[in-house]
DNA sequence: TTGAAAGCGATACCAT
DNA sequence: ATGGTATCGCTTTCAA
């Protein structure tokens, strides 16, 4: 049991070479003859020395951490898309950092500038509101990949469901259910993402001449109770509100059912409700959710894909990648009918 | 906009003094007149200096880090667990890192093994299965507590839940509501939180001359499709198996539950099932998960509190938490009938 | 191919 | 109260 870490000068030492040699060995540079580099490996491996981390990434300007940030890491869709891209990013000598900003501008601001002071060596950003990003990446130097948002003139790589498509989808499929006036509740409305989702609902109104009023859209802000107190409000005078909503994600859409549920006002005959991400706990046979999938596998397989090819190569050309939405049609819609409160205390 | 960061030899510079004045001033230490510290934080708060971490890390020999390593961080209860964590330990300065080991005992002791060369200032386990902890834990000098887990002669930090009493309450329930034939899936065996909560279930079967069978204890992993798998295994024979289970997690009983209702298989009418956590979803109207919550807010903050003492003071003397289970009782359990399958296909 | 030496950005000890 | 200097462990440049 070695009392002491070993450290390069140890190694060199040890084997009387020099730690520029044993440095070089180690990393795999050129400039090492293949017996001396073969003698410090087999000893580095017999002894089972590393490099320390922070030596290293204080030397060379950067440490192999990616920082990810993320609104709420307890939300499957986001705790999905962190395990796929930890996963591809470790397999290629990366750890990563996970940041939660809990859905506050100020703390993601916090994060990103942290950037800086840990030397990271890229930042992945799939927090769900918008603070003026432009500005504060603009010091970054090092990569960053933008997941499930973008801004106005951002030419870096990024990765998002075609949003309006998926908008569409999902009002296009309530339209089709028969309901005529379809509601909306949002997500953080400064999220380009929502903005998108919000002008494909508006796109399938326009084309069916289907009533369009402001009340009829809501705000929230992805979190279950928030769901829960929108469906509340909405409860209150039943008859008077949309037969169908396009609900900004499914964690939004389980608080919804809660507070249905509770009141007895049942999905989908007396309101029919579509969401977004598809997450584990929206095809439980219990739950049944008609949902928007964004196929987070292969977004957040994406997004490492474009982390590691600019870390590779920083001038390599910057990608954005459009992942297409996938409706998967389950128990919580249903087709509309304009007797649904008939034997219901709605009535 | 500044081109380049700051170092604390350009506030030296800046200001005149020499850079171990500015470290004495930025870092609260004596040693340095009222005046000149004042003038030193001011400028570093308008220029927006902050320290390198990886600098002061290499320097210190430890970096404000603590590596947080749980089982799947998918899994909301390890979710929620790191949140609390994260959250407590973030408000006093400290960063967490969040290794998954997806269950396998060689990815623990990997990341266990990134302690010195990050110079992670703390440790905390959550995962769930043990492998040799003993030995790997042995040459760390950092602070280590372990949640959820122990092991026999450890002597450090630890919060966990009162797992036998939680089994123990968990079994006692199901048999005041009269079933006879209790059965058990395990997590990962090797856990010490899953043997405390088999021998509770063992006790309630002994003092109340329940019959104890082997064949009703099946092991599990904690993953939602195992749950599943285990269910189906039991359907196969439906009528020679217990009428109720005491679950591992309640991912594990989200899984058993989806296989029973495509099954046809009625909970709670026709096999009852408990299981440990209380996620988020257990409550949701349309589950109605009974279970045996482990007060993971308390339980986390509770795990940064020990870490934070041990930070502040190695020396200080180590704490075990043990926090009380509480059975929650929703709709996956119900009473014992021996006609439970009268009028189905399993008859 | 090899190694000496400078440097990364801080901290900490020890003179002054 | 200050500041000079060594040091942390590694990388990198440049001579030899």
């Amino acid at each position: 049991m070695k009392e002491n870490k070993y450290t390069i000068s140890d190694v060199a030492n040890h084997l009387g070479v020099s730690r520029s040699t044993v440095s070089k060995a180690i990393n795999n540079a050129p400039g090492v003859s293949p017996e001396v580099r073969k003698k410090i490996l087999t000893f580095v491996e017999e002894v089972g020395y590393s490099p320390n981390t922070l030596a290293r990434g204080l030397s060379k300007g950067r440490i192999n951490i990616i920082a990810l940030i993320v609104g709420d890491a307890r939300n499957p869709f986001y705790s999905d898309l962190s395990f796929y891209i930890q996963k591809a990013l470790n397999e290629n000598g990366y750890m990563v950092m996970v940041f939660n900003t809990e859905y506050e501008e100020k703390r993601e601001v916090e994060f990103i500038n942290l950037t800086e002071r840990f030397n990271f060596a890229g930042l992945i950003l799939i927090s769900a509101q918008s603070s003026d990003l432009k500005n504060v990446l603009k010091e970054l130097k090092v990569p960053v990949v933008l997941v499930n948002r973008t801004f106005d003139d951002f030419n870096g790589d990024a990765v998002f469901l075609d949003n309006f498509q998926g908008g569409y989808m999902a009002a296009m499929h309530l339209m089709e259910l028969g309901h005529k006036r379809i509601g909306f509740v949002a997500g953080h409305i400064t999220s380009s993402s929502v903005k998108q989702r919000l002008n494909g609902y508006l796109q399938v109104l326009k084309n069916y001449y289907l009533p369009h009023s402001e009340n009829d859209i809501r705000m929230g802000d992805l979190k279950m109770e928030t769901g829960y107190n929108i469906a509340k409000d909405i409860i209150k005078d039943l008859k008077n509100q949309p037969s169908a909503f396009v609900l900004a994600n499914d964690i939004t859409a389980l608080g919804f059912m809660q507070c249905c549920k509770e009141n007895d006002v049942n999905i989908p005959e007396m309101i029919s409700i579509v969401s977004f991400d598809d997450i584990v706990y929206a095809s439980l046979k219990d739950i049944e959710l008609t949902t928007v999938s964004q196929h987070v596998q292969e977004m957040g397989e994406q997004a490492a894909r474009l982390m590691l090819k600019k870390l590779d190569d920083s001038s390599s050309k910057s990608e954005i990648i459009v992942i297409e939405p996938n409706l998967i049609i389950r128990n919580t819609t249903g087709p509309f009918k304009s007797d649904r409160f008939a034997n219901s205390k709605f009535r």
